[in-house]
RNA sequence: CGAUGCGUGGCUCAGUUUGGUAGAGCGCUGCGUUCGGGACGCAGAGGUCGCAGGUUCGAAUCCUGUCGCAUCGACCA
C-alpha cells in the first residue's frame, strides 16, 4: 500500500534494524533530541510528559510507604566520594568534575553526583543520634551525569532524570525489609501503569552496585529479546554507616550502626516503555502512562458542526478524568492517524459528518488497530472500558512475549545455542563462581541478569564448568 | 578507549572523483482549493558548505590540522 511505503520511510523496521528503529521511534514520537553536548538529550515535551506521569504515580505509591522527598546538592568533595572503599572504585572513572569556581581553582575539586549515597550518608550522620531518629525514609528527584562512552537517548545518557531512595534503619531486618519493599513497589509499577512484566531477583556479587551488600533487580525483556535492567533496590547493611559513621544510641544505651538502603528508577524506564511495546508504526502507550489517552480526530472538519462535535466529546470525557485532546490542526485526517500511531496514542476517536448522521463515532485502538463503533450516549463508559482493556491487553502481549523469549539450558551447548539464536532470557543452573560469569561474558557477552526469587531446580549442575549448582539464573544480553 | 560512518537552509541529502555564480525534496510563511490512512495549486522566506590554516586568479570541492555527532564493540542505570 502507499500508507505503508511513507511509514516504511519514517521508521526503519524493527527485523530491519532494532537499533535504527529505537531511535527513529524517539525522534518521530517527538520524545527528545539530541544536544551539542554528546551524550545529553532534550527531552521534549511528549517526553517529558510520560516522565512527569512516571513521576506522580511513582511518587504517589513511594509516600503511600513513608516516604518523604528531600534535595540534595549537586556537587561532592572529593574527599566525600573517597569514603567508601568500592563506592568511589565503581563510579570515579565516570565522574565529571569541577576544578574552578568562576576564575579560581577549587582547592578541592568536586564531582558533580553520579548518585548521592555519599551526600546522604554525610548528612545522615548528624542527623541520626537516637534510635527515636530513626528511620528515616528519603527519597529526592533529580538528574544526575555520568560520563559514559556510549549513549543512547533515554537508555544511556550522560545526565539523566532519576529518583534516588535513601533510607537508614536500626535493624539488618528492618532494611532488608525496606529493600524488597521498594522493589516490589517497582515491580507492581511496571505491571500495572507500564504494562511491563518484569523478572524480580537478586544480582550476583559481580553484578550488585558498587559498595552494597545485596543489590535486587527489576528486569525486563525488550522486543529484540535484550535484557534491560529496569528499576533497582540495593541492602547497604552497615557498610556505608561505618565508613560514615552513622551511629545511634539504642534503647539500651549503647551504640549501634545503621543499616542502610538505596533505591533508584530512572528515564532509562521510558526506553523500556518503547521497546516492550512499540511496533513498526512507532511508539505504543499503555494507558496509564499516557500523557494524552485519547485523541479526537474530526473529518471534514470545516463541515458545520464536526468540530462542535469534537470540542463537546473532548469536554464530556475531560470531565470524567481522562487524558483527551481534539486535533484540530488543518493536517488531513490520514497524517493525522499516522500521527496519533506514531506518539503511541492509545485510542483516537474518528468523528466526521457520517458518525455524526448516525449519532455514532469510531474508536481506533493503537495496540491492534481494531476500529469500533460506539453511539454517541456510550462514548465515557465504552472509553473507560476500552483503556481498562487496552492497559490489559498490553501487559498480555507483553508477558506472553516475555514467556515464549524465556528459554532453560541444562547444557552447556544448548546454553550456547539459546544465547547466540534464540533471543531472550535463558534459565539456567550457576554453581555461584564468579569465573563462570567471566567466562559466560567472554564467549556469548551475556551476562547475569538475576538470580530470580522464584527458584526452579533445572539440573544439579552449573551450565558452565558441570559442578554443583547453587542457584537458577537468568542469562541474557542486556542493554 | 577501539572500529565504522557522517558534518552543505529546520530535516534528509545531491554536488567533492575532474576547483569556475550554492542545488533538490520535505518542512516553514501567505492566499486559495481540499479533508474517510501522511491532499493540491500559486507566490515567498531561508545556507559565510563544522572550525582553523594552506595551495590557487578562484575552494563546499585539493592539502594539513582540529572539533563535533551517530552507530557498533569493551565498560557502566
Amino acid at each position: 500500500m502507499a500508507n505503508d511505503k511513507k511509514l516504511v520511510e519514517a521508521i526503519t523496521s524493527m527485523e530491519e534494524d532494532f537499533a535504527q528503529w529505537y531511535t527513529d521511534v524517539v525522534k518521530k514520537a517527538e520524545l527528545c533530541d539530541y544536544s551539542s553536548v554528546k551524550g545529553c538529550m532534550i527531552i521534549k515535551p511528549a517526553g517529558y510528559a510520560i516522565w512527569e506521569q512516571i513521576q506522580q504515580q511513582l511518587d504517589a505509591a513511594f509516600k503511600k510507604t513513608g516516604v518523604e522527598n528531600v534535595y540534595m546538592p549537586l556537587f561532592i568533595p572529593e574527599s566525600l566520594l573517597q569514603k567508601e572503599k568500592d563506592h568511589v572504585e565503581g563510579f570515579a572513572p565516570e565522574v565529571a568534575w569541577v576544578t574552578h569556581g568562576g576564575l579560581e581553582p577549587l582547592q578541592e575539586r568536586m564531582c558533580v553526583r553520579p548518585t548521592s549515597e555519599t551526600l546522604f550518608c554525610d548528612f545522615y550522620k548528624n542527623e541520626v543520634q537516637s534510635y527515636r531518629d530513626l528511620p528515616k525514609v528519603y527519597n529526592q528527584w533529580c538528574s544526575v551525569v555520568r560520563w559514559e562512552k556510549t549513549t543512547r537517548p533515554f537508555l544511556r545518557s550522560r545526565e539523566f532524570l532519576w529518583q534516588e531512595g535513601h533510607t537508614v534503619h536500626a535493624t539488618a531486618k528492618e532494611a532488608q525489609e525496606r529493600t524488597i519493599q521498594m522493589l516490589n513497589v517497582y515491580a507492581d509499577f511496571a505491571r500495572d501503569v507500564l504494562a511491563i512484566p518484569v523478572v524480580k531477583g537478586q544480582k550476583t556479587e559481580k553484578e550488585k552496585f558498587a559498595g552494597a551488600e545485596d543489590t535486587y533487580t527489576i528486569e525486563a525483556l525488550m522486543h529484540d529479546g535484550k535484557a534491560l535492567q529496569s528499576g533497582t533496590s540495593h541492602n547497604f547493611g552497615d557498610g556505608f554507616a561505618r565508613a560514615f559513621d552513622i551511629q545511634y544510641t539504642d534503647k539500651n544505651n549503647t551504640l549501634q550502626y545503621c543499616h542502610q538502603t538505596s533505591w533508584g528508577v530512572s528515564t532509562r524506564i521510558i526506553g523500556a516503555v518503547i521497546m516492550v511495546h512499540g511496533d513498526d508504526s512507532g511508539l505504543k502507550l499503555p494507558p496509564k502512562v499516557a500523557p494524552t489517552q485519547i485523541m479526537i480526530v474530526p473529518i471534514q472538519q470545516k463541515k458545520e458542526g464536526v468540530l462542535d462535535k469534537a470540542y463537546e466529546l473532548k469536554n464530556r470525557l475531560s470531565k470524567q478524568g481522562f487524558r483527551v485532546k481534539v486535533d484540530d490542526t488543518d493536517k488531513s485526517p490520514g497524517w493525522k492517524f499516522n500521527e496519533c500511531e506514531m506518539r503511541g496514542i492509545p485510542f483516537r476517536i474518528e468523528i466526521g459528518p457520517k458518525e455524526i448522521e448516525n449519532n455514532q463515532c469510531g474508536f481506533v485502538r493503537r495496540d491492534t488497530r481494531e476500529k469500533i463503533s460506539v453511539h454517541l450516549d456510550e462514548v465515557e463508559t465504552k472509553a473507560a472500558e476500552l483503556l481498562e482493556t487496552i492497559q490489559k491487553d498490553m501487559y498480555e502481549a507483553a508477558k506472553a512475549h516475555l514467556e515464549s523469549h524465556t528459554y532453560t539450558a541444562s547444557s552447556w551447548e544448548e546454553f550456547c545455542d539459546s544465547i547466540n539464536n534464540k533471543p531472550g532470557f535463558v534459565k539456567a543452573m550457576w554453581c555461584g563462581d564468579q569465573a563462570c560469569e567471566n567466562k559466560i561474558k567472554e564467549e556469548l557477552a551475556a551476562t547475569s541478569r538475576c538470580m530470580p526469587f522464584e527458584q526452579e531446580q533445572i539440573s544439579n549442575q552449573c551450565v558452565c564448568c558441570g559442578q554443583p549448582a547453587k542457584k537458577m539464573v537468568y542469562w541474557g544480553r542486556a542493554y
